[in-house]
DNA sequence: CTCCAATAGAGAATTAATTCACGAATAATA
DNA sequence: TATTATTCGTGAATTAATTCTCTATTGGAG
């Protein structure tokens, strides 16, 4: 196996920290002060020794017999996430997805700052989106040198994936969002994470099948 | 802890499955009629071995030094993960991400065939998105119940969500596709998988964090 | 003030997932 | 036809993740 790089942090506790932060910022709307693992682990139905260990991981120090301070909980995910500092991003392929990513007002509560968008066909070009310009591809390699972008957000079909990938490297991004059905060649020190709702979808209905003949067998 | 029911395949195996799926079908477009663990391993930086293993799991078997028929290799993931059957389906929250899957075409190819679609913004009801008719939500609990609906999408805010699970779940859906930010409360039958697009950037953005701090310390 | 119940935290035990190691099969090649 | 390189398949070994167990802390009840 080849894996490109080994990062600290199990992958799974990765994965959950945002959920939590959900349930956290709930709780902080309801002016909640503490919460304990227990109840953010039957909110999410996990196990509450799992939510310890992975809040650990952000540093977090609780209070026995309180839980933790909601408010610091909130700092510390974040912060963990990388969350707490702004990153400009650029997206690439205002079609159905890519537009309905630029109109969720939610990211930039997440540090994510779309500056500019980018498409080939002439009649989105020249357009603002939910506030944000769409240029024409050809510009690209110009302005991702010329402002500092970290994060590149591929929503293009996959077979314009790896053509935009490769302009986003010369450009010297730092990570890749692909929601692009394909694998993307790029050099060891951009970080790609890959988006598959297609994933997901067969976590559902593979379960379902499996449901259904389960129930059929008894 | 508390999970809800035990499935029998390794979750990480089914999240695999797909990908797999992918370069099967380019394979299949460029007439390659064998595969080998190997090849696949490559394209996606996988172990070969735990390829195989995953592949196992769909009751492929292979030829030593050929490897397997590609196309028997795409029918048998597809029929593991449920995509071998068309099930019929409604979305609920005609908002952005909402319109985003009604256009998305490849779903069908996994079995997913989106037959209503509902909303309660007078603006969208009543009109067609992509071929798929858009109707007051009140219609849901009646249209429901008169097709045989298996799967449900929610595309609705966060705070509608839990409501719209519930009148699906007394429409007797088998499994929900939830793309809202909320946990869903709902009885043991119904299999819910959730979509989070911020534990994706999570994954991203705390990758690059750990990765420019590793750096600074070399 | 004392006891009780709830909780954090940390290490051990368990379970799940991945990777390794090797034998058997087989197509291509000499 | 014999040899070789490749690959499947499987069981063992290893590693990662989860769950269990126990101790210490502390706020609140009595
Ligand atoms: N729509 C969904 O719900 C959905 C779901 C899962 C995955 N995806 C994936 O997301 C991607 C986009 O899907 P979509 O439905 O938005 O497709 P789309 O066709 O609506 O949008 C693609 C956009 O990319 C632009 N484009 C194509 N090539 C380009 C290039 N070289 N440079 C710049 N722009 C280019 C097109 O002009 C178009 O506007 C696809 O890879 C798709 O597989 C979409
Ligand atoms: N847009 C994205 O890129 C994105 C990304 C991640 C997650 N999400 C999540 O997906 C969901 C939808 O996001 P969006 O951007 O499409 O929002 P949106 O506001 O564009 O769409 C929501 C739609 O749901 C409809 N709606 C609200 N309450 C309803 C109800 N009770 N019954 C029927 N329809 C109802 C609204 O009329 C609207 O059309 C949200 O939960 C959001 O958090 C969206």
């Amino acid at each position: 196996m080849r894996k490109i790089r080994k990062f600290s942090a199990p992958e799974p506790s990765m994965r959950r920290l945002p959920t939590y932060l959900h349930v956290l910022t709930r709780l902080l709307r309801e002016n909640r002060l503490y919460v304990s693992c227990t109840f953010i682990a039957n909110e999410l139905y996990l196990d509450p020794t799992q939510v310890r260990k992975d809040l650990a991981l952000t540093g977090i120090v609780g209070k026995p017999r309180v839980g933790y301070s909601v408010q610091e909980l909130i700092d510390k995910i974040k912060a963990f996430l990388g969350w707490d500092v702004q990153r400009d991003a650029i997206l690439v392929g205002v079609g159905n997805l890519g537009t309905a990513l630029l109109g969720y007002q939610r990211f930039r509560l997440y540090g994510l700052n779309i500056v500019t968008a980018f498409d080939k066909d002439p009649r989105r070009i020249d357009k603002t989106i939910f506030g944000v310009d769409v240029l024409s591809v050809e510009k690209l390699p110009n302005l991702i040198l010329r402002k500092k972008i970290d994060i590149g957000i591929i929503t293009v079909g996959e077979e314009a994936a790896q053509e935009v990938a490769d302009l986003m490297v010369q450009g010297f991004i730092k990570g890749i969002w692909n929601f692009a059905p394909k694998t993307l060649i790029v050099p060891d020190d951009v970080i790609v994470e890959n988006v598959q709702l297609s994933v997901s979808l067969g976590v559902l209905t593979s379960k379902m099948k499996l449901f259904e003949t389960e129930k059929d067998t008894v």
